[in-house]
Formats: C-alpha cells, structure tokens, sequence
DNA sequence: GACCCGTAACTGGTCAGACCAGTGGACTAG
DNA sequence: CTAGTCCACTGGTCTGACCAGTTACGGGTC
C-alpha cells in the first residue's frame, strides 16, 4: 500500500518563491546578483506577469530582493539583513505574544553567553578594543543619554563580536532593538540618568575585568546582573522570577 | 530652514498593508475576523486588483491573514503565530553561512538556559511531565534510533515548555531542527547505536536529577556538557574550542 | 416536518493586454 | 571629448476576463 501524502494545492507564485529560495540556499543565486525583468520571467516561469509579481512581492517582504522601476538591471537580490527578522519579533512583542520579561530574559542568556565566549576566545588586541568602547562610553557621560546609549551598543558588539559566534551575534542585536524599542520612551523619562550611566559604566568596567581575567563564568553572571539590574524596573514584578532563575546560582 | 526628510516612493500595496496592520495593532481589526472579499477591497481602497492582491501576499507572507479560494467570508485574520519568526530564523541559520561549530554552541547555550529556567520554575505536575518522557526515550530504544530521537526531542521540548520562555522555545526548536538536518546522515551511519542511546538516556537522566534538586546551574552545566559529547566529533578539532569555553567554568 | 441534493452566486487564482512615469544607456550635436 | 537629447525598457498600476472550487440556498423527496 503506498504511503500517500496530504495533497496541499500549492499556488504558482508560491512555486517562483520557492525556486528562488531555493536558488539562493544552493549558491546558484548571492547577493548582488539581479534577476531578469519582470517580463522576462513571466516567459521563463511561463505565468503571467501578475503571478511573477506576487511572487517577487513576497520575496521583496521577506528582505530577499528589491525592486526598482526603471532599473534596467532587474531585480537585486539583496544580501542577508536581520530586518526581517526584527520585524516579526517587534510584531510578536508588540500582541503581547513576547512579553518584556521574556525579552529582557533572551538578552541576559544571550549577552551572558557572548560575554563568557569572548572572554575565553579573546586577543590581546581584541581586549583592547573592548577596552576603547569602555573609554568611549566614559566620555559620552558628559554628552548626554544619547551618545552614552550608543556607546553602550558600541560595547555589545565589540563583545559579540569577539565571541566568533554570528548567530548570537544576530540574535543579540535583534533583541537588543526590540527591548530598547519597547523601553526608549520609559528611560528617556528617567531622572537622575547622570548616576544612572555611572553606575553602568561601573558594571561594565567590572565585567571587562572579568574577560580580561579570563574568568568566563563571573564575567557572564556579572552581565546578567548588570542587565536584571538595569531592566527590572521595567518588568512588573510576578514577572521577574524567571529573571531572578538566571542570575542566582 | 525647515527639515526636510528624504522621501520614498511608498507603493499602494504597501499602503493597503500599513492600513491593515495598523487596524491590527489598535484591535479594530482581531484574529479571527475576515477580510472584505479581493473585489470588495478594490472599492474601498479605491484600487485595482492586482494592487489588493499583492497586498494580501505580502500579509499572507507574514502570516498575517490566509486566503482560501471559494470562501464566502473573505481572507481570515490569523491569530499571532511564530511560525514566521521561525521562517526568518531558519532563513538566518541557511543563508548566514553558519558553521556547524556556531550551530552547536548556540544549541548549548539555548538548551542549558531553557534547563536553568525550567530546574526554578517547574511545578510538580511539570516534573512528572518530564519523567514521563525520559520513560518515553528508554522505551523507544528498543524500537530504533528514529524512535529514540523523536523521544529525545519531545524531552526537550517538554523542557522548553516549562521554562516559560516563548522566546527560547522558538529558537530552541528552530536551531535543533538545523543542527538534526545538517547532520542526520551521519548519525543514520553511526555504528553501536544502541550504546549511544543508554548513554544519551542516562546524561538525560542526570539532568533531570538536577532539574528535581532544583540546581539549575548543575543542570545546565550537564545538558551543554552532553551537548559537547553528543555533537563534538562531528565538529572539526579546531572549531572546539568554543564549545568547550562553554562547558569549562 | 426533516433531510438530501443540485444549482447558482459567489470566492480566490490566473491570465492577457494596456498605459504611465520613470531610468539609464546610446546616440548625436557641439 | 563633452553635453544634451532621445528612446527602449523598467516596474507600478489598471481593466477585464476566465476558470475551478466553495458555499448557501431552495426545491424536491421521504
């Protein structure tokens, strides 16, 4: 008796989506490159043009290629961007699908990981760079909130980066922007935000000794402690337990 | 001097998608709802339809409604999934140039937080569901490895479930499903596998060890461990090294 | 009255052909 | 060699049509 398959009807532009996908995942397509017109691929799928152009609206949603009118060119296949995936989280956080505690509980595993990585994969000259965002965010103290804020994103990603790992990386600065865009307005009404940004500085001074110690471990609780420190406010309080899981050993 | 901002060319499809994903966002629009029928929103965007077509592929892209041909009631509003978050990460961990090295560390990272989590916030019920699957993988390796594994997944899923943490559960699920397809042949030609399995069950049974004394750090420390020992040969030598920073505290 | 079944009025999926406002390269005049 | 014009071609949108499938309704049967 064959074994027989659900049968789902699959709609042509779905099969164009597919293709090109599938196009791109095996390397016969990167980024950079440009598909034909519009036109030409209607004769190349053999479907009418609004089927090519369901398609490739799709595609254009998804982050994966770009049309322009009047580009001679065609289409451009775009490389890889997070955006997309920014996107469906900030979607998800914004029903109430991903809660803050959630969130801010992905950033303290994520950040924690990356910090303890880096500080066993680390250079001698990678250290140093971590060290300059330090010296970096010192200065922007005396600029305003602003400059500290991206100073402070300046620190992650040196951080993340020395973790060698791109997929944390990602993952790191995806939500990153989710919590900060959730948060921005409550912090810029902060009070006080002069002691606030010292008292950051301090944490991570203490973490970046932590990596230069190579003690991977204290480093990573260290950071998520700065992080529960800095977020808890923010998160009603029956909710912070999970947070409270990930900082007591 | 007024501020004058660049301006963008904004499409009138993507004008029907702002439009419906605003009245999503305010809930005068819910999951569950239906859509005018394609010609109906013709007349109230005051468009033709191929413009309300390519909108509602974008949306349906995006999971956000479903179109089914014949339905009297219109497109569906879908309820909040992550399926697309899902679709983008899988997309990230395809096209991301991701080695099996990064893949494996993040699983690590991934699995031992959700362990941590879950050691803290089970309940009594929770445990026992768990247990319940450990029996499930012991019973399962009389039958064969393709059971086993499907027994070895629900445990982590079970896991997943009880730390709470959607977010995790998401990117648990989707980074094992990369790391079982990039390396499932060479686990199908895995020779003694019946010792691979006692083994697997009895690192599974520590951890749950743990996970009932409530040790979250022990618990989390062993799961990456098994992680390491369960994956590390099919890592090249040089690619270890950040696994093991992971495990070594 | 309850039930079954065919029909007709829809639905979405696809197609063909058309127009428009732009772009950019080629071609021409200086 | 440069500056300017022009035109072929691009994507964005529209119109109108056909098809296959779904569903609700109404008429017929029991």
């Amino acid at each position: 008796m064959p074994n027989f398959q659900p049968v789902q009807t699959v709609r042509a532009y779905q099969r164009i989506v597919e293709q090109i996908e599938d196009a791109l995942a095996d390397g016969s397509l990167v980024p950079g490159q440009r598909l034909p017109s519009e036109r030409e691929l209607v004769s190349q799928f053999a479907v009418s043009r609004s089927t090519v152009r369901e398609a490739l609206r799709v595609l254009e949603s998804n982050g994966v290629v770009r049309s322009r009118p009047g580009d001679p060119n065609g289409p451009e296949i775009l490389p890889f961007s997070q955006a997309p995936l920014r996107k469906q989280m900030t979607r998800l956080a914004r029903v109430d699908e991903l809660t803050l505690s959630e969130l801010i509980a992905f950033r303290m595993i994520m950040d924690g990981a990356a910090i303890q990585l880096a500080s066993r994969l680390r250079t001698d000259e990678q250290l140093v760079e971590v060290e300059q965002t330090l010296v970096a965010m010192r200065a922007a103290i005396d600029v305003d909130f602003a400059a500290f804020s991206e100073a402070d994103v300046a620190f992650h990603e040196a951080v993340a980066r020395v973790s060698r790992n791109s997929l944390l990386q990602t993952c790191n600065e995806v939500v990153r922007g989710v919590v900060l865009s959730l948060i921005s307005d409550k912090i810029a009404h902060a009070t006080n935000s002069r002691a606030l940004m010292l008292e950051s500085l301090r944490h991570h001074t203490e973490v970046v000794e932590a990596i230069r110690a190579g003690n991977g471990h204290a480093a990573a609780r260290l950071t998520r402690q700065n992080l529960y420190d800095y977020y808890a406010t923010y998160v009603p309080a029956p909710e912070r337990d999970p947070l409270r899981a990930l900082i007591d050993d």
